[in-house]
Order: structure tokens, then C-alpha cells, then sequence
RNA sequence: GGGGAGGUUCCCGAGUGGUCAAAGGGAACAGACUGUAAAUCUGUCGGCUCAGCCUUCGAAGGUUCGAAUCCUUCCCUCCCCA
């Protein structure tokens, strides 16, 4: 394939997930050029839960690694710290160090889905508190002295506070200006970024300008909102298809997504070619449910692989479309065939609901044994090896009676 | 430094001496319907040895037969002025 082709197919690929690009020019300039490019990727480690959503990132950045392009993952250890008041009201709670370590771990662990960590020319780790830690007041007093007070707080988020009357605390204005200077630092060339780390990635071009260096390009993706169809996927709403999910949850998940949502998801988190999702657009009222089905393989194959994918869909379809009780439920061993029902549920999960909530279950008529409803809790019942029980939609387990 | 407002059950938010385990909404859970979509209906939603009892309304004391509600002190948050 010629350069120009190579280059053409990225950008197409590129372009799917594309909210913005500062500037294109400079993107194409930059592959013109043949350099290897260094791609910083910083990451605040607070919460180590990757969805798909930040894999849009991945994925691209995943590409230009398999272009030989690198990497650099930068570990936010330092600013971490500090904390981002990006989309936030109060203060973070200080994290300390040996929990951003382990965070970090684990957010490696779920990047590796998609990133290459494995060849050093492709992706180096970074913290930048190798920089900051012994950053010299002098020298920061002078980063500062180059930024003005009105560029600060034109960012969108501070005006909004200013005009809420709410209180911006300075070391949020700092911010940006840490996460500026490591693009600096790193010498980073591009990017890539959602769109709300924009006004700090663009202080990295201006400082990376003010030191001589030539300003790395900014990518912003394009996000949808979070499988309840209203804000974007986030942990604490818990409305998101997490990396970390099994591939059981994620099919369930995505056949939570609204049907108005689920061409957006297979444009942006999957490869499905692009006519295939036109031929998709004209098929789908008629059958959304599925290309919802499909949406979830697709995602699952990505992640995870076409086997799962598969079996994924038929575990759903057997049992929340045929209602079959699934086979592979957790088994409960038990000591003896009489039981109080409550105790049992009790048993199953683990003492970890309070015996008012497990009581409720049965008032509410959601337990059953082999599919015959118990709805006292004090019940005495007969239980042999082989008997399932069901609690609610979801908890199913088998009952195993070993000898004493 | 001065003045003002406020801290209620997961969240928002009512409640100003008994009828308050605390309105209403959201979230969540269960049931019906169903496509683990949307919409809808019903119920639950502090704990327990559960028709009763115990612990909650920022914290600690106090007044009272009785307090989320009144008093005192303390802690915290927010707003305005300087």
C-alpha cells in the first residue's frame, strides 16, 4: 500500500470517532513526516474503570501503535493529587500513594484489552511525578507568570461557576497548567483526548510553544450517552459497558441500551463497516432488538472474542427470551435436606443482605424452588441435591447436599 | 473582622413539640406486562428474635410525660459586606 493510501485510510478510520481535531493540517503534517510519533496518553488514576467510551481513545491510539507509533502513558501520580475539578463541585479526597499505585495497575491491566505494552518502542510508562516531585517554586512561579488570570477562567467550566457564584479554589486553576506542562515535558505530538480535557491539552500547546517546541495536535472523540440513555457513561451512575465487565455483563448491558441509541454505538464502539450500518439504519425498526443482539457481539468480539460473543447471545436468548434457568449457576453446598427458607437465601448470599431485605423477597413473592413460588420466609422446606433456587430476576443457585 | 442562611433516611427535598422510621420526587429492588428498549400499573425501600421492639434527622449535653422540631456548647457548609 503507498504512503498516501495508508495515510488516507487513517484519517477515514480516524474520522468515525472524531468529535474535533486541532488542527487537521497539523495531523496530516505530522504523518507527512514520517516521525515516530509520541502519542501522551495521561490518565488520572481515581477511579481505575475503564468503559468503552475512553477505549474510542484506545482504539485510535492502538491504531497509530500498530503504525509503530508510540504511546506514552502517562501516569498522573502527581496531579492525581491535586485533582481534577473537571465536571466536578467539591473537593477530591486525597488519595494516597499506594492506592494510586494500585489503581494505576489495574487500569493498566484493563488497557492492555486494547493498548500494546508489550514492546517498549510502542508504549513506555510514565508518572509525572518524576517531574513535578522536585519541581522548584522558582520554576513553577515562572510557568505561571506566563498564563493570565482571564485565559484561566475563560474556560467554559470556571465561567459557569463564575456566573453560579460558586467558588473556584486556586489549585484548580493550577491544574491545567500542571497537565499542560507535561505535554512539554514528554514532548508530546498528539493527543487524544475527550472533549472535556480540552482546555487543559490546549495549554500543552501553549507552553510547548512558549519552550520552543512545536505544539502536539489535540483529538477529541465523540462520546454518546451511557446505556440508561441519558448522561454519558460514567461509573457512579453505573450506566456504562465497562472493560473490566465479564463478556456475560457486557451483552446484558448492551441489550440495556435504548434503541434509539444503538446505531450511535455501533458507529462509535465497533468496527462495523460503515455500509453495513447504512443497510442497518434501513432495517432496524423492524426488528431492533436484533441489531441490539448484534451491537453486543460486536462489542464482545472486540474485547473478548467470537466464541463468547456467541455463547454470550445464547445465554441471553435461553434465559431471558426462553426463560430456562441457565446451567452454569453457582452451586451451594449445604449440610442437611431440612431448612428454614430464609436461612438458606441467607446462606446464598452470604449474610451480605440484611434479613428485613432477604424477608421482603419473599413478601414479594421473588424466591422460588424448582419454579414453585415460596413467599413465607419462615417456611420449612425439603431441599434435595439438583433443586434450584431463584431470587429475583437474576440469582439462581443449585443446591449440593455433602455429607457431614 | 461584620452580617445572614443552613446541616433530615442512597441523592434531591418537605417537615418546627406528640397522629414521624419521617411528605414528595429520583435512584434502587420485587411483582405484572415485555424485547434485561421505551411506556405503563402495583408494591417495597433503617435494623431486628418483625402485628412488637430497637436505632436514626451534623455532634455532645439539657428542658419536657414526650424532641428531627425548644435551649446550650461544639463541628461543618454556604451566601453577603469589608
Amino acid at each position: 500500500m503507498s504512503a498516501s493510501n495508508a495515510k488516507k485510510q487513517l484519517l477515514e478510520s480516524f474520522s468515525r470517532t472524531t468529535d474535533e481535531i486541532f488542527s487537521l493540517n497539523e495531523f496530516e503534517e505530522l504523518i507527512d513526516s514520517k516521525k515516530k510519533i509520541r502519542i501522551k496518553y495521561g490518565v488520572d488514576v481515581t477511579s481505575p474503570y475503564l468503559h468503552i467510551g475512553h477505549a474510542v481513545n484506545l482504539w485510535m491510539m492502538r491504531e497509530l501503535q500498530d503504525l509503530g507509533h508510540k504511546v506514552v502513558f502517562l501516569i498522573g501520580d502527581f496531579t492525581t493529587q491535586i485533582g481534577d475539578p473537571t465536571g466536578r463541585n467539591n473537593t477530591r479526597p486525597i488519595i494516597p500513594q499506594s492506592e494510586i499505585d494500585k489503581n494505576a495497575e489495574e487500569f493498566i491491566r484493563q488497557a492492555k484489552m486494547v493498548l500494546r505494552f508489550d514492546d517498549p518502542d510502542l508504549l513506555e510508562v510514565r508518572r509525572n511525578s518524576e517531574w513535578f516531585s522536585k519541581y522548584q517554586l522558582s520554576e513553577f512561579l515562572k510557568l505561571l507568570s506566563m498564563v493570565t488570570h482571564s485565559r484561566l477562567i475563560s474556560r467554559d467550566m470556571f465561567q459557569r461557576r463564575i456566573k453560579n457564584q460558586e467558588d473556584i479554589y486556586l489549585h484548580e486553576m493550577i491544574y491545567p497548567i500542571l497537565q499542560g506542562y507535561d505535554s512539554y515535558v514528554l514532548e508530546s505530538d498528539l493527543t487524544i483526548i475527550g472533549s472535556d480535557q480540552l482546555f487543559n491539552e490546549m495549554l500543552g500547546r501553549f507552553y510547548q510553544q512558549r519552550f520552543g517546541q512545536k505544539p502536539q495536535v489535540i483529538i477529541t472523540t465523540k462520546i454518546t450517552q451511557g446505556i440508561d440513555g441519558k448522561a454519558k457513561q460514567s461509573k457512579s451512575l453505573d450506566n456504562y459497558i465497562g472493560l473490566g465487565h465479564s463478556s456475560r455483563d457486557k451483552f446484558g448491558r448492551c441489550m440495556k441500551v435504548p434503541d434509539e441509541l444503538i446505531l450511535d454505538y455501533l458507529k462509535i464502539y465497533t468496527k462495523v463497516p460503515k455500509e453495513e450500518i447504512h443497510m442497518i439504519e434501513k432495517e432496524i425498526v423492524r426488528d431492533p432488538m436484533r441489531w441490539k443482539k448484534f451491537l453486543a457481539e460486536e462489542i464482545i468480539k472486540r474485547y473478548h472474542d467470537e466464541t463468547s460473543a456467541k455463547n454470550e447471545r445464547e445465554w441471553f436468548e435461553n434465559t431471558f427470551s426462553k426463560k430456562i434457568t441457565p446451567k452454569d449457576i453457582p452451586v451451594l453446598e449445604i449440610g442437611g435436606s431440612q431448612w428454614v427458607a430464609i436461612d438458606l437465601v441467607n446462606k446464598y448470599f452470604d449474610n451480605s443482605k440484611s434479613s428485613s431485605e432477604v424477608r421482603r423477597l419473599f413478601k414479594q413473592g421473588a424466591v422460588s424452588v424448582n419454579g414453585e413460588n415460596i413467599s413465607l420466609f419462615d417456611a420449612s422446606i425439603e431441599i434435595m441435591t439438583g433443586d434450584v433456587v431463584k431470587v429475583g430476576k437474576r440469582n439462581w443457585f443449585k443446591i449440593k447436599i455433602v455429607g457431614n
